[in-house]
DNA sequence: ACATATTTGCAAATTATTTGCAAATTATTG
DNA sequence: CAATAATTTGCAAATAATTTGCAAATATGT
């Protein structure tokens, strides 16, 4: 399966980079490379990790978030585009399915610029955390 | 000027953090620490350059950002919320008075989630280079 | 199966950012 | 306006994330 979808990006099929898939379909949420890592433990060089995220992310395969907070999270969103809502307390994090809006795309293109990629990202407080403060 | 805006957030107004607002509100658009090291050649320590962002970020006079390139960035709004559209090619940048719209509000708010901040910025090709390719 | 292109692993380097602490500056209070 | 308390600065050194160079290993095309 992992592999079909490498050969539809038109890369190399390598164990790596098929266990790095399977990782991050299974969990189903942006993780961090250091996450990455406890899951494979070991297994994979970190710069082969790195580099295969990268590639991976090149040809569009996964997708790269980060939530201003240093590190990079990687997702496989699979055919289900989405974004996320971060909690600032306790750091859950929960899907939200809002996209970019026609409007937006049509004001970028007003000012010259076609539109080929977009961060979005929102935060604030969960229902649990609001409760406490 | 600047002075009054760190009174109003309730920080000690230091030299420079008045200095850092000036830079800021001179360029008018989203810049690194490096590119404000070059603006005020060694005056002030790098340490308190990152300190003193993050806390007029902190307390909402400035705003951070970061274009998936390594590095943050921050720039002075005023009243004048807004994002921008990067180019991919030549990491040209322009504003967008875009932002999130109250329907994504009130679904992350279903979720039980109160939004209090949010990242959005566009990436795509800018006129010039879209002619080239 | 062979030649070519791509990818991996390792160690070492880079880059951005943070920390600890003493000295300096700013705010507060009488 | 002096004295005290609180905050901020500068410096050097540390950390943390990510990248590089290069040789060996693995994948792909014919």
């Amino acid at each position: 399966m992992y592999k079909k979808i490498l050969q539809q990006h038109n890369i190399s099929v390598t164990k790596q980079r098929v266990i790095l898939l399977e990782i991050l379909d299974k969990v189903q949420k942006p993780i961090t490379i250091e996450e990455i890592r406890l899951h494979i433990k070991g297994d994979i060089n970190v710069t082969t990790i790195y580099r295969s995220l990268k590639r991976l992310v090149d040809v569009g395969i996964i997708y790269q978030t980060d939530f201003r907070d240093g590190v990079s999270y990687f997702e496989f969103q699979g055919d289900n585009h989405h974004h996320h809502i971060t909690c600032v307390e306790c750091k859950s994090r929960d899907h939200i399915d809002i996209c970019i809006t026609d409007e937006s795309l049509s004001i970028a293109e007003k000012k010259g610029y076609s539109v080929t990629n977009h961060i979005f990202e929102l935060f604030g407080l969960c229902k649990e955390c609001s409760k406490q403060s």
